[in-house]
DNA sequence: AATTAGCAATCATAAATATCGACTGCTAAT
DNA sequence: ATTAGCAGTCGATATTTATGATTGCTAATT
């Protein structure tokens, strides 16, 4: 009979995996032989594929909801899937420059570009988009001001170079005058600019120590304030927008139970903000790629229990070639991942550019 | 035989609906005639009850979910329940002395102090959190800065005496010295102090106009800050915190069209902002009452059709003896309004002594 | 007149049962 | 190596039956 080289029933093993993951995917319904036989190009009968099947059931990517059901992918499925995906389908032009039209101009400033990015990523993937913001401790400072409330109150106000701005009130122990804040700004301004925030503190006390006479009490104003500046370790504001698009997807979550823990994991964002976190702090060492890859975290390769039945799709964005934040998207397990990845990859190169365009304009 | 006068039977009536509700709402089982018997102290038989229930419902105010069922309240019901209800109970002590811990110290900024302040409505009141910030336009400025971002950029800051904090960067058509803008950031604190929104523009306009020759250019972008302060007319920003509360307090939705819509709702804040909004305006009028009453709406009495499952308890506070924003919970119309309506009246009154206490630090 | 007991009627809910049909796995034929 | 054929499994769905909570009505009772 016509014998069948290894590589070749290896290969179309695969095909049929592939064509399985991506015929669930689409409708949501348990996949069986007769179905892949019918609509498929394979060629094959049923029976055939029903062995396959069996197989790829063996080597775990696939397993049977209950005896007699057709079969849906595992993790491992999914994950096969993706890996499998030749090319990075690219966005669709028309898609493209929808996006491009709701990026409006007035995003100047990095919270409202980052939050309406991640309205952006819901709206478009019909999932919940997440965006990850740069840590302000790690980045370079580009002003630091008080400005005085009246009283012994003041109000501090930090601007970092990539468009981050933080205000703080701060309380004295004494009422500064007008001109303590404005030779404490004068002098701040002339310091600490384009220092990370952590050598902002030793550089700024040191000069200060030096002319010490004349700013006794602004020296502890000046102590103080830059405290707090390096305290600021927030881990990093999470965007989540549409989180709701993961309900209306799943068609058929029965079950209330799973509803309610989502409901409770995208309310209490911190569990994602620190996987999240987390896996910035990884990509961190490896400096900015020039083309990082989107990441694709399968239900319970996230980690996280509660959010085992959805995938996770992410990747970073850079602020002057170096990586500072991650945006990406959660959604069904079930999602398309090729479009999903292509856009996460795309809005990613929209806030990296425009980013740049803001650092550029600064040199100016 | 022995006569009833009708205010007695009247009376009677309106005990046994207000015991029915009340069983209602803790139990959320339909309310049949033996449990009023039986558990209610009114000496009467099923027989007789079933007959007066029989009147309530004409009157509408209970109805049968289906034939052979007990009663349950409609959305008169509830009404007559929350009119009913002879003193607003006092919260417990203890609840009250968990809030006050919770109230942390370091709230020094409005926004800070609405976002906790919903925060703590959800975690107490088990249901959604929501608390609608003041407009910014209708405050009274204290504080109007410019600080040069470099090149033709600057961001513009802006303190209201009631303590929020705006900010949003400003592209000029020239590069400022910072000897203007040290000259414009004075003269705008040294006028502006006080005013509202609206007077400022007119004021500080008018009043440069007097020495324009030495400041032509600034005053371009004096005009240009004033207008952009003019045209913040954010509807006031909506804190809404622990909507998931609301899913796991329903047990009994079998519905998942009702958490879908229920969703969107919240997520699309817009609805319920502008809901609290206009109701904010019809309180603006009547001025700052002693005290305000928590005001209660059931069911489809908010105007809004995907809350028709859902009752809306807020109420007023104040700043400078004035109405200035909204609070209140949203949760099942089978909420305990008794305590419902005294937690929120006590959160007001925190919010508002705060918010007085900053008022006077001023002062000093 | 007001209340109550008694009783038939109603109907949601749950449990038990039967039916259907979509799959699979296996075996034997090609 | 592939395929056809067939028995067996099991979820999903429909059908039936039983259960019991509760009502409305009427006639008896106080």
């Amino acid at each position: 009979m016509r014998q069948l080289k290894p590589e070749i029933a290896e290969r179309r093993k695969k095909d049929i995996l592939q064509w399985a993951v991506h015929y669930y995917i689409k409708t949501s319904r348990p996949v069986s032989s007769s179905i892949i036989a019918d609509e498929g190009r394979f060629e094959l009968s049923p029976a055939t594929i029903r062995n396959i099947l069996q197989e790829l059931e063996e080597d775990g990517y696939l397993y049977q909801p209950h005896t007699s059901a057709g079969r849906e992918p595992t993790d491992k499925g999914y994950r096969f899937f993706v890996d499998y995906l030749a090319d990075v389908q690219r966005l669709a032009a028309d898609e493209k420059e929808g996006i491009e039209r709701q990026y409006q101009e007035r995003m100047q400033e990095l919270d409202i570009l980052l939050s309406e990015t991640s309205r952006l990523l819901s709206r478009v993937s019909r999932s919940a988009g997440l965006v990850l913001s740069p840590q302000a401790a790690r980045q370079t400072l580009k002003r630091l001001e008080i400005i005085p409330l009246g009283g012994k109150s003041v109000l501090a106000i930090l601007v970092t170079e990539a468009g981050l701005v933080r205000h703080w009130p701060i309380e004295l122990s004494f009422a500064p005058s007008a001109r303590q804040i404005n030779t404490l700004n004068r002098f701040l301004n002339e310091n600490i600019r384009g220092c990370g925030v952590s050598q902002a503190q030793a550089l700024v006390m040191a000069k200060l120590k030096q002319i010490e006479d004349e700013f006794r009490d602004l020296s502890l104003l000046a102590d103080n304030l830059l405290q707090q500046v390096g305290s600021m370790v927030e881990p990093g504001a999470l965007f989540v927008e549409g989180a709701d698009n993961i309900l209306s997807q799943a068609e058929e979550i029965g079950d209330l139970k799973v509803v309610q823990s989502l409901m409770r994991v995208i309310s209490e964002k911190d569990a994602i903000a620190g996987l999240l976190g987390r896996e910035l702090k990884i990509r961190l060492q490896g400096k900015g790629d020039a083309a990082p890859k989107p990441q694709v975290r399968i239900g319970a390769e996230s980690g996280i229990p509660e959010l085992s039945s959805l995938s996770l799709v992410t990747t970073t964005y850079n602020y002057n070639g170096r990586v500072v934040g991650i945006l990406g998207i959660l959604g069904s397990k079930r999602m398309e991942y090729p479009r999903m990845m292509s856009l996460v990859d795309y809005m990613s190169g929209l806030v990296t550019a425009r980013l740049a365009r803001w650092a550029k304009e600064d040199e100016e």
